[in-house]
DNA sequence: TCTATATATGTAAAAATTGACATATTCGGC
DNA sequence: GCCGAATATGTCAATTTTTACATATATAGA
């Protein structure tokens, strides 16, 4: 999945890989993420497999040697092959806290409760997160090519992010008044 | 992740691989799910690491030897060394489907309207099967110690899967109706 | 100028997950 | 009694993701 994230971030201009983890750790974040590790080395690998090309900017001098990617034709195509593909069935949704929330019958009360308090607060954390996020200036600095179509569909996609976390929090408000009954 | 949810369905009593892979499936998979192959070799390595013991039962004579499960007390140790960590971050939220919509800035209108379409459909069968789970007969047929708390915060997860799935289907509402308008 | 911190770029091993292959048994219907 | 489908159990390779290790530059402040 992270090569489709990378290719379609690759289509508005070229970017290295830092550059790529920041606007991912800023957009995707609500729906996916990458340690800089695998941003790197599946770069590396669909450079190799012709679907980015990269050169190295030298230009500084003494200065880091960054390694800039851009997107080549194959590497296009196999994007819109992905998006133009028919979904037949749902991803699977994983969510860790819950397999703690599921087996927590047997730990004690107070224990469960400010576990659920402590995610509340972290999930509150996030929507705030969320609501400081601009998708306008998300690419800002780089030599793009982005739509007010492309901003649309991201403002909407963040849009699933706050709704997803105000869910979460109104579901947590439930679980920590019925395990107050308890 | 899969090792404590084996781990804790096994607190309820002894079971073999595939009765766990069919408890995961009507019960953990709106939060996490597993194939058989990845549940059967995960079995094996907490067997070697002591989390749990196993004996064949060869008690048909002709039949097919099923291995089956026990906790044992490292496991249960394990288990709630696990519940008992605190946690200080939320897990990532990954959705493959949101990266689609992501990137769908420059694809065809109506090929963005089916697919949405197709996935408030899958939504709302999801949701659908959602309403069909008993968690009172999760583990029904085997011999379980299962308590009414545990059942009560199994029927909590389930209503986070509902109304997770609820957020989701108006959010493809919303959307389709975006799209619309473009 | 030293120094701590943030920025920036990578490699590599380990762990988790997925997908493909393989096979034996049970059960219901014909 | 045969056959197809569902049940049941596994292996293995490939891929993806995580975690740990490593290092170099830039920048701001003491």
């Amino acid at each position: 999945m992270l090569k489709y994230i990378l290719l379609g971030f690759l289509q508005y201009g070229p970017m290295t890989g830092y550059d790529l983890k920041r606007v991912i750790d800023f957009s995707t974040m609500h729906f996916w993420h990458a340690y800089h590790s695998q941003i790197y080395s599946t770069l590396r690998k669909m450079d190799a497999d012709g679907l980015v090309a990269s050169e190295t900017d030298d230009s500084g001098g003494d200065k880091l040697s960054r390694r800039v990617y851009t997107l080549t034709e194959a590497g296009e195509a196999t994007l819109n092959a992905w998006l133009g593909e028919p979904m037949t069935e749902l991803p699977a949704h994983k969510d860790e806290s819950m397999v703690r929330v599921f087996f927590s019958g047997r730990r004690d009360k107070d224990a469960v409760l400010s576990e659920l308090r402590l995610q509340r607060e972290l999930h509150q954390q996030r929507l705030a997160t969320y609501h400081t996020f601009d998708v306008e200036d998300l690419l800002e600095g780089h030599p793009v090519d982005v739509s007010q179509q492309d901003s649309g569909y991201w403002a909407m996609t963040l849009r699933h992010g706050m709704e997803y976390e105000t869910m979460y929090i109104r579901w947590l408000e439930e679980m920590i008044d019925w395990v107050e009954t308890l």
